[in-house]
DNA sequence: TAGTGGTCTAGACCACTTC
DNA sequence: AAGTGGTCTAGACCACTAG
């Protein structure tokens, strides 16, 4: 009682092919919530492929949150989880030209000071030690979008390079200036109100609703090696979280 | 040169066993970003493993962002994306439990009412169309965390059941008074201050940030069947993205 | 004990890239 | 033409679950 068939010949690999027969039977209900597929070697039989290339399908759709594996027990239909949400930031460049704007950074200050209680937490310094802070603003299309502040240890045997700091990653700033490469990075995302200073940069009223995004980066011995945060406007940030079917015909 | 070996006799599977040694390469930076790694055929002969579990474990290391493939080229150490993030929202109840909190909803308001025009749009209803509203409070340990406001088509053949409301997530509501089953969900982030009235039940000042989440649930014939949004408070909710290091001793 | 998913092998052919 | 990753096969053994 198959109904939909293997076409060996088509440009779409049988896996997929398989993937997306199983998820129409999940979104049109034929299976529901709770339901258990058949066995790999159950459908590896009925759609004459073998038992990798079933798994290798039921990964797709066990990656897209569709179905869930247990072993000794079987494959399940997953209850849909539509309160729950990916929401991906991606590097500020890149992102605005995916919206289809011209991104824009302009450095705004560059220079030497003491840490705050705050920044010698996250860098693990002492308070009032020197750290390197730069501030820049990011444009799209001319608008002012969002805000970086970053800090990081002071390097005295290195002078503070201004077009070093214009275009670079903060990671490329740190690898640049304190010879340690980050490779972790731990971000946290909330809700604020900008200040007046940042709301001058952005040209949007003080009070004006922000995202804030903190970022931490560690290098390969877990030690802190950046500070710094995005401001990103209210009214013109917004993340997305979408999951789409299966793409693509034969 | 290989330096480690893969111990067949530990409950570390192979193919994580080679995951973790690649990934040491890459942190300590033996490997760094823009270096190719050996052939899938090399890997194999090195670690004397089958092509298939080394391809396993160049998928871990993929799917986490390490490596990247490209077919009839190789496989490439990724510059480390440090400015991305992923934040995972949860299901209000699951997250704060999650965070050791002790959750609870509390309908607030449940009505009939005419469609604005916001809301006409999202549900692709005209406007002043009668639509199912209501709204919740989400609290963590008896504090006011979020609040949900939601729409829906109103069905005049079946009645409003307050206590179906209570507790259920939007899309059970939905699929008990409408009949359809949402399949999938669309939802949009963004920063905002507090309405008076969401102040007064999220028990903050007017004016203060909160995160607002907007959701549009759609049905299998891709028709909006629901739409509404969260409003976090942005004192008491936070986002977090943390890519961690493979674990797990032998 | 039987059935399930998790892992692994040793091949094979294909599509794509590079020379 | 040679080398790469992408897919597929037909087996195998294991760990786990359930009756």
């Amino acid at each position: 009682m198959a109904g939909n068939k293997i076409d060996k010949n088509s440009f779409v690999p049988p896996y997929y092919q398989l993937a997306r027969i199983l998820e129409r039977k999940i979104l049109s209900g034929e299976l529901k919530p709770g339901d258990s597929l058949p066995s790999e070697t159950d459908l590896g039989r009925e759609y004459e492929l073998s038992r990798m290339t079933v798994r290798k399908c039921l990964n797709v759709l066990a990656e897209r949150g569709l179905v869930y594996a247990r072993q000794g027990r079987g494959t399940f239909v997953s209850r849909p989880a539509l309160d729950r949400a990916v929401f991906t930031m991606e590097e500020f460049h890149q992102d605005m030209h995916r919206r289809g704007l011209r991104p824009e950074a302009r450095l705004i200050a560059a220079r030497v000071l003491r840490a705050t209680r705050e920044v010698a937490a996250r860098l693990a310094l002492a308070e009032g030690e020197r750290v390197l802070h730069f501030c820049r603003l990011l444009l799209a299309d001319k608008i002012p979008v969002a805000l970086e502040r970053k800090y990081m240890r002071y390097n005295r045997g290195r002078p503070v390079l201004e077009n070093e700091l214009q275009y670079r990653a903060f990671a490329e700033v740190i690898a640049l200036h304190n010879e340690v490469l980050p490779v972790r990075s731990r971000m946290m995302l909330q809700a604020g109100v900008a200040a007046e200073e940042d709301a001058l940069l952005l040209q949007i009223p003080p009070g004006s609703p922000v995202l804030c995004v903190e970022q931490v980066l560690f290098a390969a011995d877990d030690n802190p090696v950046g500070y710094g945060f995005f401001v990103y406007r209210g009214d013109r940030y917004t993340l997305v979280s979408e999951v789409r079917p299966l793409t693509g015909g034969d």
